[in-house]
RNA sequence: CGGGACGUGGCGCAGUUUGGUAGCGCGCCUGCUUUGGGAGCAGGAUGUCGCAGGUUCGAAUCCUGUCGUCCCGACCA
C-alpha cells in the first residue's frame, strides 16, 4: 500500500472558522480540508473528504449486501411520466428539482427512487418463484430544500444508499425488514455511533410501518423521546399520553376573561395549573370542512398526526378563523358555529368538565361537560409527546433528546406497485401487487453526524473505520539525515502490514503539523524527533484520548501491526485504537 | 415565501455614515535566521470593490435593478 504524502496532498487546511458554518462537522470539514462548498447546499469532497465517504459507502454496502441485495444503479435524471403514474410529480411539491429537456419533456433530478425501481422490475419480476428480491444502489439524490443549512447535514446534493424490496407476503416483508433493521443496527455500530433506534413515521415515502436510526447529537435536527424500558420514537410518530388534571366545576360558567388568549394567560388568571385547561386548534380538510382539535393546555396539537386523521389537513389562518366564526385565543366545544366538527385528544376522556374558551372574545367557560354541555365527534391521539410524559409502553416517564436521522426503514405496502401496475403471478395463479420495502441510508449525512459525535477543540477525532487514513507519520524536521529517513522507514514497514499510512513531509514546523494532524484527526500519530531517535525511540499519540507514549524504535512497527490487526479487526465497535496503552 | 444581514487580493475583515482613485491580518513568492504545539526579520506579487445601469468632473462609497450567500421564521423529512 502507498504512503499518503502530506507535501502533495492537496487537503488545505484553514486557521480560521469559515464564515458561515455554524455546526462543529460543518466548520471542521471545511477547515480540515475534507470538502469545499460549490453552492448553497453543494459541496465538493477533496481527497481526504473522498477517502472518508468511500470507506463509509462501502461499509454500508457490505452490510447491505449481507442481507442479499443486490447492487443496481439507477439514473439520476428521471422521466416525469413516472412520477405522474405514481401521483408524486404533485404530491412530492417544490422540494424535487425538475427540469425540462430540449424538447420540452419534463424531468426531475431522483429526491428518491421507488418509482424508477418499481419501472425497473415490473415487466419482468413476475413470479413468486423470483421473490423476494432486493435491489440496492449507492446514488446521489438530490432535494431542493427551502433553506439548506449545517453543511452535509441538510445540503440540495447527497449522497444516499437506497435499497428496496419486493415481496408475495407481508410475512416475507416483515422477515426482511427486520433483516434490514439489523444491517441498519450493525451499520451504525461500524461508523462509531452513538444511536437510537426509534418508531417513525413514514412521511411522503407512504406505508405505515417505518423505523429510524438517529445519532444522537444535540446539533440533530430531530427531537425524539425514550425511556428505560426500550421504547424510543420520534416525537413526530411517538404515541402520546398526557395526564391532564380535573379543575372541578360543576355548573357551566360563564367567565370574564379581559385579554386572555393563551393558555398561560388563562391558567394564571384562574390560578389553575395549565394541565386543566384545554387547547382548541382550528383545521380545515381538503374540502374546506372546519373540525376544532382539543388537547391538554400543556401539549401541542401532532401536526402530522392531525395530517393522518383528517384528508388535506391545513390550519385555518387567522382570516378564516374569522370568516368561519370563530375567536382565535377563545375557541372552545360548546356553542360552536353549525358543522364545525369537535376532536379531543384521547387523554380528555378523563376530564369530565374542561376549561375551555367560550366562543365569544374575553370569555372562557369553566365546567363544561362533555356530553351535558358539548358533544365529541371523534376522540384520537392528536398530541406532541414531550419530555417527562408517560412511556406508552411502561408508563414510566418519557426522556428527551436530540438526533440526526441517518437512516430509516419503511415498509411501503402496495402503494407504489399498484400505482404503476407492478404485479407478480402467485402460487394459487392470482395476479397480485408487489409487497414492497423500501430503506435509506443517507451516506454523507452520517458523516456529518460521525464528526458531531467525534470531535473536540482541536479538530476531528476520526473512528478508525472511517478515518482518511490510520496512522500518520510526522517528521519533526525535513531534510534532517536522521529524522527524515526513520520517519520513512516507519512510515514504509507500517504500510507493509496494511496500514493506512500518511507522512507529513512538509517543510513546516512542528506545532503546523501538530495542529494539522490533530485537525485532520487520524486516529494514531508517530512522532519522530531528534531528541527521541538519539534514545532509538519515537513517541505514539492517541488522537481520541490524547494519550501519548514512547515506544523504542525496534517494536513500533511490530507493535503497531499488532495492534492495527487487533483493533481493525474488533472494528464492528467504535473502531478505534483506544486501550493501545494498556 | 416573510423578516434581518452580507458580497472588497486565496482566506478572514476594515474602509461606505460625510464621494477624491483601496488598506489590515493570515496565506503566497525570495533571502537570511529559527526549528517539539499554527516562528522572526527583510524584500516582493496579487483587486475589473458580485454584476448591470444611473447620478457626478470624479463612485467600493449615492440611486435603481439584478445575481449570489448567510441567519431567524414559515415550509419540508
Amino acid at each position: 500500500m502507498n504512503v499518503i504524502r502530506m507535501s502533495t496532498l492537496y487537503a488545505p487546511t484553514l486557521k480560521e472558522d469559515p464564515v458561515g458554518a455554524e455546526l462543529a462537522s460543518h466548520k471542521l470539514l471545511l477547515r480540515a480540508g475534507m470538502m469545499r462548498k460549490m453552492g448553497s447546499g453543494l459541496y465538493s469532497f477533496l481527497p481526504l473528504g473522498k477517502r472518508v465517504l468511500n470507506k463509509v459507502e462501502r461499509i454500508v454496502n457490505e452490510e447491505v449486501e449481507s442481507t442479499g441485495a443486490q447492487e443496481v444503479l439507477m439514473p439520476i435524471l428521471q422521466p416525469a411520466e413516472l412520477w405522474h403514474e405514481s401521483g408524486r410529480w404533485s404530491d412530492y411539491g417544490d422540494e424535487m428539482m425538475r427540469v425540462v429537456d430540449r424538447h420540452d419533456a419534463e424531468f426531475c433530478l431522483g429526491p428518491t427512487h421507488e418509482e424508477l425501481v418499481t419501472d425497473l422490475v415490473r415487466h419482468e419480476l413476475r413470479s413468486y418463484k423470483q421473490l423476494p428480491c432486493a435491489l440496492y444502489q449507492s446514488q446521489m439524490k438530490y432535494r431542493d430544500e427551502i433553506r439548506p443549512r449545517f453543511g452535509l447535514m441538510r445540503s440540495r446534493e447527497f449522497l444516499m444508499n437506497d435499497t428496496y424490496s419486493f415481496h408475495a407476503t407481508q410475512e416475507s416483508l416483515q422477515e426482511y425488514y427486520d433483516s434490514m433493521g439489523a444491517a441498519y443496527e450493525r451499520i451504525c455500530k461500524r461508523l462509531g455511533l452513538d444511536w437510537r433506534a426509534v418508531e417513525a413515521d413514514s412521511g411522503e415515502i407512504g406505508g405505515k410501518v417505518s423505523v429510524e436510526y438517529m445519532a444522537l447529537a444535540d446539533a440533530g435536527e430531530a427531537e425524539l423521546v425514550s425511556c428505560e424500558c426500550g421504547f424510543a420514537s420520534d416525537v413526530e410518530a411517538a404515541a402520546c399520553c398526557p395526564h391532564p388534571t380535573v379543575y372541578e366545576h360543576e355548573e357551566l360558567e360563564k367567565i370574564a376573561t379581559p385579554g386572555v388568549h393563551t393558555i398561560d394567560e388563562l391558567a394564571a388568571f384562574l390560578k389553575i395549573p395549565a394541565t386543566s385547561c384545554v387547547k382548541a386548534y382550528s383545521v380545515k380538510d381538503a374540502d374546506g370542512a372546519i373540525s376544532v382539535l382539543f388537547v391538554p393546555g400543556d401539549h401541542e396539537v401532532n401536526e402530522i398526526k392531525a395530517g393522518h386523521l383528517i384528508k388535506g389537513f391545513a390550519p385555518l389562518t387567522d382570516e378564516e378563523m374569522v370568516a368561519a366564526g370563530l375567536h382565535k385565543g377563545s375557541m372552545g366545544p360548546v356553542g360552536l358555529p353549525a358543522g364545525v366538527k369537535v376532536i379531543a385528544d384521547e387523554s380528555l376522556k378523563a376530564v369530565t368538565c374542561w376549561t375551555v374558551g367560550a366562543n365569544e372574545d374575553g370569555f372562557h367557560f369553566v365546567g363544561a361537560h362533555p356530553g351535558r354541555d358539548f358533544k365529541v365527534d371523534a376522540w384520537a391521539d392528536l398530541c406532541t409527546v414531550k419530555e417527562g410524559d408517560a412511556c406508552p409502553v411502561c408508563g414510566r416517564p418519557l426522556t428527551g433528546a436530540r438526533g440526526i436521522e441517518v437512516s430509516q426503514i419503511f415498509q411501503l405496502g402496495t402503494k407504489y406497485s399498484e400505482a404503476l401496475g407492478a404485479t407478480f403471478m402467485d402460487e394459487d395463479g392470482m395476479e397480485k401487487p408487489l409487497i414492497m420495502g423500501c430503506y435509506g441510508v443517507g451516506v454523507t449525512r452520517a458523516i456529518a453526524a460521525i464528526v458531531e459525535q467525534c470531535h473536540d477543540e482541536h479538530g476531528i477525532m476520526w473512528p478508525l473505520s472511517v478515518a482518511p487514513a490510520h496512522v500518520c507519520v510526522i517528521p519533526l524536521t525535513v531534510g534532517d539525515d536522521l529524522v527524515q529517513p526513520a520517519a520513512e522507514r516507519i512510515a514504509r514497514d507500517l504500510a507493509g502490514v496494511g496500514a493506512e499510512v500518511v507522512i507529513d513531509d512538509r517543510k513546516e514546523r512542528a506545532g503546523v503539523k501538530f495542529n494539522d494532524a490533530d485537525l485532520i484527526g487520524w486516529p494514531l500519530q508517530v512522532i519522530v524527533g531528534k531528541r527521541g531517535l538519539e534514545n532509538e525511540e519515537v513517541e505514539v499519540k492517541l488522537r481520541r484520548t490524547g494519550e501519548k507514549t514512547t515506544v523504542a524504535l525496534s517494536s513500533i512497527v511490530e507493535m503497531l501491526s499488532f495492534a492495527h490487526r487487533y483493533h481493525f479487526k474488533k472494528d464492528a465497535g467504535r473502531g478505534t485504537f483506544d486501550g493501545l496503552f494498556r
